[in-house]
DNA sequence: ATATTTAAAGATATTTTTGTCTTTATTTAA
DNA sequence: TTAAATAAAGACAAAAATATCTTTAAATAT
């Protein structure tokens, strides 16, 4: 469904927002270890994120990662764009270069509304909320 | 969402599965072409299906591949299932190594609804429907 | 029997994804 | 002004997925 470099993102993003509002900014290390994700790779994922204007980031003592503007209005289909790209939202589930209703796969027409419905998911899930499931004990991020 | 693997599997199994009732097999290269995919590795991805028992093949002349057993009940799970294995019907969409609903991922609440959606998709939906489909010319196996 | 046709099997190659290592740039603090 | 901490960038490596090539086995027809 998603890569796992897409899957790494989209945990990073939801360990630095749910760490407190006004705490320190949260580094590679202590991120990758939160997820328990590769560092090294974790940081190519991380810079990803930066240059898509999802996190900032900054060098140096003190220095790390932390949400790009307000949380509540970043989306879980931001994150999987940003990284996995759209094809997971826009591309057919057979291969087609192009998914179309004017020259549908075979399974189009069953397919599409499963797509519509995971897209739906995507961009109606914020950052926020689920970063708040997070810190409540309800949900995980690793194990 | 499906490997290429996978892809090919689907179409390969639907372009068998839209031939004439009593004609030839259909051979590799026939195949191949059908659905425009490359021809050895086709050839394993159909071996496997034979393995597992969604495919016959005959060598030899008038050789090639045909459905085992009746179309209608051959579902496109069946066909992903032999390919990609269960972890799309079962795996944790952010990669915990097990999904469930005691230790769940934070997206675990959002995420379970749309792969039951896809996976009951996927179980309900038979060759034989899909096949007639691409027979009638209202959907279509490659470009 | 032999030649031909076809799939199966196994070895190899290429590409993509995942992961690591090294160097550089920037920031902070002593 | 120097040392330490940190991310960024780029080179490199390993693993997995995709793709090809070669040899073998089986079936058919002559
Ligand atoms: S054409 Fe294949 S999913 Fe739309
Ligand atoms: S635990 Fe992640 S999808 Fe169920």
């Amino acid at each position: 469904m998603f890569s796992k470099a897409c899957k790494y993102a989209i945990n990073a993003m939801i360990y630095v927002a749910s760490l407190p509002e006004n705490g320190q900014r949260a580094g590679l290390k202590e991120i990758a270890k939160a997820i328990n994700s590769p560092e090294a790779f974790t940081a190519k994922i991380l810079q990803q994120l930066v240059r898509d204007e999802l996190l900032n980031s900054a060098k140096g003592p003190h220095g790390g990662f932390e949400i790009q503007g307000n949380p509540n209005t970043i989306t879980i289909a931001q994150i999987v764009g940003s990284i996995d790209g759209d094809m997971i939202f826009t591309g057919c589930a057979l291969g087609l270069e192009k998914c179309s209703e004017d020259h549908p796969c075979p399974v189009h027409h069953k397919f599409k509304a499963v797509r519509d419905h995971l897209t739906g998911m995507m961009l109606t899930t914020n950052l926020k909320d689920i970063a708040t499931r997070v810190n409540d004990g309800i949900s995980f991020l690793k194990y």
